[in-house]
DNA sequence: AGCACGCCGACT
DNA sequence: GTCGGCGTGCTC
């Protein structure tokens, strides 16, 4: 008898990744077990690398390779994590280790580098002037340095020098595995104290050097977005010595200032109902899933808080998800202040180091609460009594790249695992999720009344068609001016939101009428006038904005669309006294910028925000009575299923924010389409009847939660390639559905273009398949990839499958 | 994805 | 005769 294990290997394809047995040798037997990470021989170069201990077995086989070493000394996954694994690779088709990957904190992760190390007192007239200077520079580092380190201290990139020096004895090779640290810091450049008057600099390096004179320091990433730059430009001033750059710790977490709130929470009679309710599911210890509905200001984080209480009791771990954490400050600090320590934060705002922190505190049962994004959904508690995750409808949950998986379900995994209750919490339900609470699958708590005495809104619908026939060309209709007027006038706060899709300001030639796109993207330019450039959101190309057409050579461009930049212009023409805030996804900003400028907006310090999806969302500003929606048309008539249910929650959480303390509130929704009913069911805020419309339009037209839509996406640098590969992918799927699965039910869409249908000179193509997302229909679109990776002419044409998409 | 094995052309 | 090109197939 031999112990095996098996293992799930580091850097594998779809296409081989399976469970690989290895025997333990006797000297490991005592160290190794399920949930460890070790090295392992692999391929027939035997090349070391990192593998997942998935089982330890016994067997009589012994014709197995060994493992060589173990990394962890105590499991960093537990059984339940493993089985997770499992299911994860089977529901987002992807590798074990693109799972084991997503569970673990980023610092944890070991990267697998070969070092060398000089054997000391050679003779070296033998060998060349360059292995000399290898050697001589290990022979004084004295211990084992990394390979990139060596071709970075010495300028040489040459493999088969370093090969020939241990071949011939000079220098000992080994593979070991390095924690990486300290990832997340922000590179930072600084001028140095010298004189480059005299010195003959590029125009682009002096560009580079005048705003750092100007600002001191920035961080490279702001550098090159304001002087066009790529980094290579600093990295050169930083060769000439007259800058240096140093890491910043911009995401060091900052000092908790909360106070502590030890009052009681009181709930309202409504809220006290639906507690009750909650916390006998919960008391059930059975996998229960439940929809919290509650309007916007009824009041659920209250519920939230006594339900966790309860939990504390048993001393159970409860997980909170949000969609996005730099949007719920003050969410978060009411946690906070009501369980102090016993709360870790998880979000993308924290360095490598103090995630890593964060986790252990789980680990090890010093932290109770995980609060944060999608990812806290893994957050590693062994006794799991509750999962919230609020605001479940949004998109943010579902993770767009590999492996694609949606919070919720993974949340429902662990559920069973742990027979804990999962909270879905919403004010606009998705409509799957509401589908279920009221057919009984899920159980229904409902919160109706506003919070204190606010009332909802009064929201007035502005026909911009008729606008234009009077002759307004503005953005803004008569209506809406007359409620900022008002609002101005009065001292209230406003917020205006824009839809960003679509909306951008673009640049197109008035004389041959040609717009500008992206070289490598199907996509506009988009205006940016902090910087005065034309960038690509997708790829980040950018561009120097001048009147000239790069078609016609004429100086006629234009600009045409209505960005929030442009927006705020408009207003500032409009309101020249109105302190205005404009608040948009510019990738530059920083997100503690964020909660620093909407705490500015919400202590008084602007009359009116602008802004795009962001300003909808969680906050709750008690001096805003009037919230303008410039132009939703665009969000309403997308070309997927999706796109009412969007909009819907989207205006419905926007009104919702107006008038939340105590002034009744205004709202204004400006529409080409007034008579589109979804715009009228959001102005009223009836959730109900905008659910009963969308369902019934759901099951006829097949769509989730009557069917899974399935998206195979397909991506190459060849438009014709990839055209071929989804044809020749939908081909081998019927066939093979034919032959073997005749039984399922399935309908295809396409393949046709992706939306954008190319990205980073990148042609992206999609096919849609509207099935029973079930264990056969799984099986058979895994043998179909699998028969697809192994076709050599479709080697350049990667195929990805994504499991109820967000977007085509 | 790598890496070895293997079968054909250009070369000392 | 052999060195090296990259087509093919496997990874415990």
């Amino acid at each position: 008898m031999n112990n095996i294990a098996g293992i799930a290997v580091e850097n594998t394809t779809y296409s081989f990744d399976r469970i690989f047995d290895y025997l333990i040798p006797d000297s490991l037997c005592d160290l190794v077990s399920a949930g460890k990470r070790v090295m392992i021989p692999f391929g027939s170069g035997n090349r070391p690398r990192q593998g997942m201990v998935m089982y330890v077995k016994q067997d009589e086989s012994n014709k197995l390779k060994s493992l060589l070493s173990v990394l962890d000394k105590e499991p960093v996954l537990t059984e339940e994590m493993l089985s997770l694994a499992c299911f994860m690779k089977e529901h987002y088709f992807c590798t074990y280790y693109d799972s084991i990957k997503t569970m673990l904190p980023a610092g944890i992760n070991y990267n697998i580098t070969t070092t060398y190390v000089a054997v000391k007192g050679l003779e070296t007239t033998e060998i060349s002037i360059d292995e000399q200077q290898i050697y001589s520079y290990l022979l004084y580092q004295k211990k084992p340095v990394k390979k990139e380190k060596i071709s970075e201290a010495l300028g040489i990139d040459n493999q088969k020098l370093l090969d020939n020096l241990v071949e011939k004895g000079f220098l000992r090779k080994s593979d070991e595995a390095f924690r990486k640290v300290g990832d997340a810091v922000m590179k930072m450049v600084s001028l140095c104290d010298v004189d480059a008057s005299s010195l003959k600099l590029s125009p682009k390096q002096t560009a580079v050097l005048e705003l750092l004179q100007t600002v001191q320091y920035a961080s490279v990433k702001e550098i090159c977005y304001y002087t066009g730059v790529t980094s290579s430009v600093v990295d050169n001033l930083v060769k000439k010595n007259l800058a240096f750059y140093y890491e910043d710790e911009v995401f060091r977490r900052e000092e908790s200032e909360i106070k502590a709130d030890n009052r009681q929470v009181v709930l309202t009679e409504e809220q006290n109902k639906a507690y009750e309710s909650l916390c006998s599911k919960y008391k059930e210890n059975k996998a229960n899933v439940s929809l919290l509905y509650g309007i916007t200001g009824s009041g659920k984080t209250s519920v939230f808080i006594k339900l966790i209480e309860r939990v504390m009791e048993d001393n159970k771990g409860v997980i909170v998800m949000v969609p996005e954490i730099s949007l719920t400050p003050q969410f978060l600090n009411i946690f906070k202040s009501k369980f102090g320590d016993k709360v870790a934060l998880f979000h993308s705002g924290l360095s490598l180091g103090e995630r890593l922190d964060e986790y252990k505190r789980v680990k090890r049962g010093i932290a109770k609460i995980a609060i944060g994004t999608r990812s806290a959904v893994f957050a590693p508690f062994e006794d799991l009594g509750l999962i919230i995750m609020d605001e479940e409808q949004e998109h943010t949950y579902k993770s767009e790249s590999t492996p694609r998986y949606h919070a919720r379900e993974i949340a429902k995994f662990r559920a069973t695992k742990h027979n804990c209750l999962l909270l879905l919490s919403s004010a606009t339900p998705d409509v799957e999720t509401y589908y279920y609470a009221t057919t009984g699958r899920y159980s229904l708590n409902r919160l109706t009344k506003r919070y204190g005495n606010a009332v909802l809104p009064k929201v007035m619908i502005a026909d911009m068609n008729e606008e234009l026939a009077m002759g307004n060309t503005s953005q803004f209709s008569t209506v809406l001016l007359d409620c900022i007027d008002g609002n101005l006038a009065k001292g209230y706060q406003s917020i205006l939101l824009l839809n960003r899709r679509g909306h951008n300001t673009f640049a197109f030639c008035s004389n041959c009428r040609e717009t500008l796109t992206c070289p490598n993207c199907s996509i506009s330019l988009t205006f940016h006038s902090a910087n005065n450039k034309l960038m690509c959101h997708y790829c980040g190309y950018s561009v120097n904005y001048t009147r000239k057409c790069p078609t016609c050579n004429q100086e006629s461009l234009r600009f045409g669309g209505s960005g929030t930049q442009k927006v705020e212009q408009e207003l500032t023409d409009l309101y020249p006294k109105a302190r205005i805030l404009r608040l948009d996804a510019d990738a530059t900003m920083r997100k503690s910028s964020y909660e620093r400028k909407l705490n500015a907006f919400s202590k008084g310090d602007y009359d009116i925000l602008i802004g795009t999806q962001m300003v909808a969302k969680g906050l709750d500003f008690p001096k805003v009575t009037l919230v303008g929606v410039l132009n939703p048309d665009s969000m309403l008539y997308a070309d997927d299923y999706r796109s009412y249910e969007r909009a819907f929650s989207l205006l419905t959480q926007v009104v919702g924010r107006s008038g939340r303390g105590e002034n009744r509130g205004v709202a204004v929704i400006q529409t080409n389409t007034p008579e589109n009913t979804v715009i009228s069911m959001a102005a009223s805020q009836n959730y109900d009847e905008f659910f009963n419309s969308e369902i019934t339009l759901r099951k006829a037209m097949l769509y989730p939660p009557f069917a899974d839509i399935c998206m195979v996406g397909f991506v190459s640098q060849n438009k014709v390639l990839v055209s071929k590969a989804s044809q020749t992918f939908l081909d081998a799927f019927v066939s093979l559905a034919k032959d073997k699965y005749s039984n399922l039910p399935l309908r295809i869409l396409g393949p046709s273009p992706a939306s954008v249908a190319k990205v980073s000179n990148k042609y992206r193509y999609k096919l849609l398949i509207k099935c029973r997302n079930d264990k056969s229909f799984r099986e058979l679109l895994s043998a179909t990839l699998l028969k697809f990776n192994s076709l050599k002419e479709y080697k350049n044409v990667s195929a990805y499958v994504d499991m109820n998409a967000l977007s085509f």
